[in-house]
RNA sequence: GGAGAAUUAGCUCAGCUGGUUCAGAGCACCUGCCUUACAAGCAGGGGGUCACUGGUUCGAACCCAGUAUUCUCCACCA
């Protein structure tokens, strides 16, 4: 035979991944079949693929295939995201290599640069979703930034501007001095951050006295506008209506009191920095004092701090502290962790900053948002998540949606000379809508402000399919809403929440059934797996190394649904050994010869016994799927291959050497096998694929391929049967280790003889002398002498050996002990059977069970003692 | 600071309404096998006071309370 052996997945991955892509397999249009819809969570234009990716699709493609296979309309819509701070940051980066400066280009210039950008580096994770196997349907690929999902943005944002949910405003935000833009408070990462806490002296006025204010921020005290002190404090009590100086640049700021300061805490003393701190600025509000910001957009200090003009925040800070110390103004430095704010794209440290941006009330939004989930109407996989969710839902704030950056849709918001602005889809609108209002057009502009990108994500499941623009499209009635979501926890506030409250206030229906969250992908060691730690495979080199399908495999062995995942590539290696086992089942059932016969009543038992068997795993598979257990789903087909079908069913089933098989059998084992196949396609689709247009199956039609067979629907099963041959495993295995604790080799034959007194064991008796290696094979009804024995269900089994080998002592012992064993099992069954509360209260089919256990056990207890007095 | 979750074999996890005196799986491990499909394999085997302490119950890995450790999310304390 010249078949390689080992699988080869490197030509089978390429060649039926284009097949498939040639037939049309992946790509759905509206038909009266039930459509299964997944909208991909679309990766960032920037990104590659990394292990992360490879989960979630992974998962996304078994589901997809799974429901294609069970005749379902599978509509997979794959796409890409315009991820606007993250991208910009990128083309800014390279065009800076290039020796351009963002600041030196217009926005249209700009515009041209990150489109170029996207149309060479765009396609890149789409590519390589295709070598992970992605059934996506690619005709229907989309891009946040394509000119119909804009659109969408842009209708939806004037859409929400009308009802009153976007308005404009000046806030407090979160700054990104790096990206030079505000962003969400979902988009700032707070990391605990070992700092120093400055103990800085303020020398209050017309005096020597100084009160001590301690402050992590010294390069901010060009920004007080006052100390604060709690009025209940009796240390401060002679400081009221006080003023102080401002170390270094000498302005004059008041003492004010609020309840607000803890007294415990620092020394009790608090400067006021409304432009720089979300609470100082509260405070500020309150006490009515002026806001002086003393930083530039990129976080350098600006000319109103007075000294240090220029200079970066951090820089300045040291210098600041320096200056305080040489004027003897520091009291004394402590170190001090405090939680600061990260930019979730740029990792620059936030700065709470004031100004004018565009929000999104979210109080009203949310609440029918909370309520889907809440009842039902869609399925957070697991549920543990629903309780972060709702805590979400129920306090969620306002949300930033404005940035200040050029990659994205533009805040359709016109202004005209005097400042004043409307909102409007275009320049006509505006212009309409200024004299509407009585004001003027002239000076007519926009502004460099784009949409937060999951403004546009929000619309994703609509807008794929173009139902904002046209709710009554064909594509958007049918696949509307969509099915199953698949994406990670991280995400829940960021996309899913607000897709749902998007889907909603369009449609008055949820964008999806069921959400599936999946773990993140963390090292051997619990650590995330990151491009930093570089503790990240790259999944492209994994699929070279192990196959597509075996790192499917590995990915998918060990992934509960929301539970990370502890990622090595073990995994990936039992992935590649279970497609290189379905492969070598393959090339020995290739190797038969037929004799035109047909089969054995043997051959028919055992093929029974599988069909039973193979039955009982599409029901558990069904109910793993059903829960979303798909690692145990995929152990099942595991088990069901490997032990089931390969080690017993084949192995029972097998000819003797240089012996034909009867062809009725062998179509029954290709019948199996094609069965075994079709379970485990969606799972491993490259090598089931390929094995299913094997000549031994028979020709094909072109059309005619596993991607597209049906998947083996739920049947009965006759659980009896399956006991039955438990019983017939055992009795094998236990001859098998007859010879191992002896030390006989496996090639000697061994007599057996059974004495069997509730089952009939005879029409497996073939199986047991093949399986067994069974010399001479016979029924009994009476004890054998000179034999080890071992019990099997109620039948005694008795393996006949040379004198030398029984040790009768030994013999005795090991009966001895399973009859005290088993007699101890009795004492605690009939304690519980006497507990007069246990048969009251416990359900009559565990009492049932309990009396069934009993009989059990005095039925063996009594062939064992008859063993016993047997040995003599 | 608030909330949630986890803790079961060396590792990763099941254990889906509490009901066996064997608490399961896969991998790893040990022993023996190059048996003509597969050594990426075959056969057999060992391994767990279900984190700890109490409670509820006829009965607890499972329910309750507390303790410990770990993780995640949320939160403006200088």
């Amino acid at each position: 035979m010249n078949i390689a052996k080992t699988y080869n997945p490197k030509e089978a991955e390429d060649k039926w991944y284009a097949y498939w892509l040639e037939k049309g397999f992946f790509h759905s249009t509206p038909d009266d079949r039930e459509p299964y819809t997944i909208v991909m969570p679309p990766p960032n234009v920037t990104g590659v693929l990394h292990m992360g990716h490879m989960l979630n699709n992974t998962i996304q493609d078994v589901l997809i295939r799974r429901a294609r296979m069970q005749g379902k309309n599978a509509c997979w819509v794959p796409g890409t995201d315009h991820a606007s701070i993250a991208t910009e940051a990128k083309v800014v980066a390279m065009l800076k290599e290039q020796g351009i400066d963002k600041k030196s280009l217009t926005r249209e210039d700009f515009l041209k640069h990150a489109w170029e950008w996207k149309e060479k580096y765009g396609g890149i994770i789409l590519k390589q979703l295709e070598k992970l196997g992605a059934s996506c349907d690619w005709q229907r690929t989309k891009f946040t930034m394509d000119a119909d999902l804009s659109e969408a943005v842009i209708d939806t944002f004037i859409k929400f501007y009308r009802e009153g949910y976007i308005y404009r405003g000046v806030r407090m935000v979160n700054w990104d001095p790096q990206g030079k833009t505000a962003l969400s408070d979902e988009e700032v990462i707070r990391k605990e951050v070992n700092q120093k806490l400055y103990y800085i002296r303020y020398t209050i006025k017309d005096s020597n006295d100084y009160i001590i204010i301690a402050t992590t921020r010294p390069e901010t005290i060009m920004a007080d506008t006052a100390i604060c002190i709690n009025p209940q404090d009796e240390r401060y009590q002679h400081l009221k209506g006080k003023t102080v100086l401002v170390p270094l640049i000498n302005r004059e700021i008041p003492i004010i009191q609020d309840e607000y300061v803890e007294m415990e805490f620092g020394t009790g003393c608090l400067k006021v920095t409304p432009a720089h701190d979300l609470n100082d600025y509260e405070l500020g509000q309150k006490h009515n004092l002026p806001v002086i910001d003393i930083l530039n957009d990129d976080g350098t200090l600006n000319e109103k701090a007075e000294i240090l003009i220029g200079e970066d925040r951090f820089i300045a800070r040291k210098k600041v502290a320096k200056l305080l110390e040489e004027v003897g103004q520091i009291e004394k430095i402590e170190d001090y962790k405090s939680q600061v704010g990260f930019s979730e794209r740029t990792d620059a440290a936030i700065e709470p900053k004031l100004s004018m941006q565009w929000f999104c009330k979210m109080d009203e939004l949310a609440k029918p948002a909370l309520e889907y989930v809440e009842n039902g109407s869609i399925k957070l996989i697991p549920d543990k998540f629903f309780a972060s969710y709702k805590h979400w839902m129920e306090n969620v704030k306002d949300w930033c949606i404005s940035r200040q950056l050029w990659w994205g849709q533009r805040i359709p918001a016109w202004y005209n000379e005097k400042n004043e602005w409307v909102v409007a889809k275009t320049e006509e609108e505006a212009i309409q809508a200024f004299e509407d209002d009585g004001k003027t057009a002239s000076g007519i502009r926009q502004e460099d402000d784009v949409l937060d990108t999951w403004f546009s994500s929000a619309l994703w499941p609509m807008s794929v399919f173009d139902g904002v623009r046209h709710p009554d499209n064909a594509d958007f009635k049918y696949y509307y809403p969509t099915s199953d979501l698949v994406t990670a926890p991280e995400i829940l506030f960021f996309w899913v929440a607000r897709m749902i409250i998007m889907g909603h206030d369009y449609t008055q229906k949820p964008p999806f059934k069921n959400v599936y969250l999946t773990g993140i992908v963390r090292d051997k060691l619990g650590r995330k797996m990151s491009k930093s730690l570089g503790n990240s495979p790259d999944p492209i080199e994994l699929m070279e190394q192990y196959g597509t399908d075996g790192v499917r495999v590995g990915m998918l062995l060990s992934s509960p649904a929301g539970n990370d995942l502890m990622f090595d590539v073990s995994y990936c290696e039992q992935g590649r050994n279970f497609a290189n086992k379905i492969w070598n089942a393959f090339r020995l059932v290739k190797g038969w010869e037929t004799v035109d016969k047909p089969a054995t009543e043997a051959q028919k038992n055992t093929a029974s016994w599988f069909e039973n068997r193979f039955n009982q795993a599409v029901a558990e598979i069904d109910e793993h799927f059903a829960h979303y257990r798909l690692s145990d789903a995929l152990m099942t087909t595991y088990k069901l291959i490997w032990d089931d079908f390969c080690a017993w069913y084949l192995e029972l089933v097998k000819p003797a050497y240089q012996t034909p098989i009867e062809s009725e059998t062998l179509e029954t084992v290709k019948g199996f096998f094609q069965k075994v196949l079709k379970l485990a396609h969606p799972f491993m689709p490259f090598l089931t694929e390929e094995l299913w247009h094997d000549a031994m199956f028979g020709s094909r039609e072109a059309e005619d391929c596993i991607i597209v067979a049906r998947y083996p629907e739920k049947s009965a099963f006759d659980e009896d049967v399956i006991k039955e041959f438990e019983i017939v495993q055992q009795i094998i295995s236990e001859v098998r280790n007859v010879r191992n604790v002896k030390g006989i080799s496996p090639k000697v034959a061994l007599p057996l003889a059974i004495n069997t007194i509730d089952i009939d064991l005879s029409k497996y008796q073939d199986s047991i002398v093949k399986l067994g290696n069974i010399s001479e094979f016979s029924f009994v009804q009476e004890k054998v002498t000179g034999a080890l024995s071992f019990l099997a269900g109620k039948s005694e089994c008795y393996v006949k050996l040379e004198a030398e080998n029984i040790d009768v002592e030994a013999e005795r012992e090991r009966i001895s002990k399973e009859i005290a064993y088993l007699k101890g099992f009795l004492v605690s069954v009939e304690k519980k059977l006497s507990n007069e509360r246990f048969v009251q209260n416990a359900k009559p089919e565990i009492v049932q069970n309990e009396q069934n256990k009993k009989a059990d056990a005095e039925a063996k207890i009594q062939i064992l003692e008859e063993s016993l007095a047997g040995l003599g």
